[in-house]
Order: C-alpha cells, then structure tokens, then sequence
DNA sequence: AATATCTTTCATTTATTTTTGAAAGTTTGA
DNA sequence: TCAAACTTTCAAAAATAAATGAAAGATATT
C-alpha cells in the first residue's frame, strides 16, 4: 500500500469511528487529514483534498478549534491562515474527553442529582425501581466524572504509566 | 418533583446522552423506561407511554436485546412477549463496553495495524508524520483493547474496588 | 384447519443532520 | 480610501437517519 492510499483509509476509518461516536464525520476527516499532514493546511487545501464546500470546511475548522485538537497559524508574509492539529494522542484525548465531561456529563449529573430526590411512596414498586435505577446510575455517573477529573489532573507518563500497566 | 415527571425527565435525558453518543434515541429512551420499570412491559405498553409505533417498538426492542440490555419473558397463561432491562449498571457498562469493542474498537485496530505497515521514504516528511500519527494512534488503541478486556474479565468488586479507589 | 392473537418486515414518509455556495463581512496593503 | 484577498454566515438544498403503519408472517387456541 502506498502513501496516498493508506491515507485515504485513514481518513475515512476515523470519519467512521467518529460518526459512530457522534462526531460530525467531516469534522473527524478533517482532523485526520491535519493530523497526517506535517505542515499546516490552508482552508483551501483542506476544501481540495477532502472535496468540501468552503462554508463546511470554515465550519468544521472552528469546531475542531473549539474542541482544542486544531490551532490556528499564520505564516510570515501570507495572508492566509493555516491550520495546524495537536498530534500528542495523549493531549488529543484528554481534550476529547475534557469536552465531552463538559458538554454531556455534567449536564447529566446535574439532572441524575435532582431526580434522586424524588419523593414518593416507598411501599409503591413502580416508586422504588425508579429510585434504585436512578441513585445507582448517578453513583456510577460520579465514578466516572470523578476518574476523568484525575485523568484530566494526571500527566501522560503517570497515566500510562500506572492506569495501563495496572492491566498488565 | 412526582414520579411520573421525574420519570420522563430521566427517559428525556437519557435519550439526549444516547444521541450524543450515537445511539438512536428512542432506543435510549426504551431503555430508560425499562430501566426505571419494575416489571416487563409488553410492546403495547412500550407503544403507549412513549408514543411510538409499532413497528419502532419492535425495532428498537430487538436492538436492546442484541446489545444484551433487555430481554424477552413469558409470563405463564400469557400470549404476550414482556420485555425486560437488565438493572445492574456495572452489567449495563459491560454491556455496552463490550459490544462497542466488538463493533467499533476491533476494526478500527485491525485497519490501524494495516496501516502502521506501510511502507515509504524515510525522507519525506508526509510519510513520517503519517507513520508517527498512526503508529501513535495505534498504540493507544491497543492499550484501550487492553484495558477493556481486562476489565471485561473482571468482577462488580473488582472493578470498583481498585479502579476507582486508584482516582480517590 | 380455521380463526384470533400477536410479532415482524419493509416500502414509504417524516424528521434530523449536514452541506452547499453566494452574499456579507473583515482585513491588509497600495 | 479603495479594492483585492481572504473569512464567515446562513438560508436553502441535499443527504442521511429514523419512524410509520399496513400487510405478511408466526403461533396458539378452539
């Protein structure tokens, strides 16, 4: 297999991955593209080798700015602007997961807190499962949110160093 | 807060995080109903409280129990199918882990390591950043399989004896 | 073996998400 | 200040995903 091939699959495996996640596909094919290329892209380039319209590759560039996995350049004596992808495997999950905690995890502790409080009839089944359900995805919702606030703290060598090899 | 409220707080709720995760709605919100339900319900009963069709109910139900989140009972005199979600969370994430290993974490791993062969000049920086990124993606993939099985393995006491107690 | 009850399928419709591209907005330099 | 170079916006269109419901397929009952 030769460069340009192998790249094409890359491209699309992680559009596929990323769709099966609930990330936008051309956003995870553009993150593909940057996170192969060793030189910053221009929107053109981008526009180019993905075939997207200028408006999605525009769109699709500030949300991977937002999610902290693209960055912005500017080459001296050019007027456009460059885009540049974090390649650390290790910084692009902790973002990955930072933003995600933040946008979907929070929000459903949040909920899961007020829902536990529920009153009601304790002698009433129907009150009880709804209750036991509830308090027992919330302790696991603040296990988790709890793992990933250390994860987010750790350094990379400390988690590789001692999450993975905890697995062996 | 009433219960029937709470309740379709939790099955909205729920239904919003399965979407940002990329899985149907509705499943989700089956899912959240059967959970909080402490009896099987029939795919009328399904129909009914959520207001859905036949047809969905029937789908969605055949989903869940692939993914080995719900399952079918017969109650004795009965016609009927009942249907019923499996309330454990720490099976529940199993669950889950484990079907999203087999559909999304495989493949990508098998591709990744296609790709990671692939052969080129060692002087030409399009290549090594490719090389370096996939290579890179790829071990982290790998030490994600790794933790996954190993966790698939293992016990409820287990898993949140030492894990969580890892992150304090 | 005919009928009633219940389940499954799938072509069509509906809803949601994503993309387009032209127009408006912005910045830079002559 | 003007206009060329570049970026952003967003209403409309296209693509994709999900839901419907009627019909076909099962299964049990008499």
């Amino acid at each position: 297999m030769e460069l340009a091939e192998a790249k094409l699959k890359f491209i699309e495996a992680w559009g596929k991955l990323g769709s099966e996640w609930g990330i936008n596909r051309t956003m995870a094919q553009v993150h593909a593209l940057l996170l192969v290329s060793p030189e910053a892209l221009t929107t053109e380039e981008v526009m180019a080798e993905l075939s997207i319209s200028r408006g999605n590759a525009n769109m699709t560039l500030r949300d991977l700015m937002d999610w902290g996995l693209v960055e912005k350049q500017h080459k001296t004596g050019k007027r456009k602007e460059y885009f540049y992808a974090e390649k650390d495997t290790w910084i692009i999950a902790r973002r990955v997961a930072e933003e995600r905690k933040k946008r979907e995890l929070d929000p459903v502790i949040k909920i899961l807190g007020q829902l536990s409080e529920v009153k009601g009839d304790e002698k009433d089944p129907a009150f009880n499962a709804f209750k036991s359900s509830v308090t027992d995805i919330s302790k696991l919702a603040n296990n988790v949110n709890k793992t990933l606030d250390t994860m987010l703290k750790a350094e990379e060598n400390w988690f590789f160093g001692s999450i993975f090899k905890i697995f062996k």
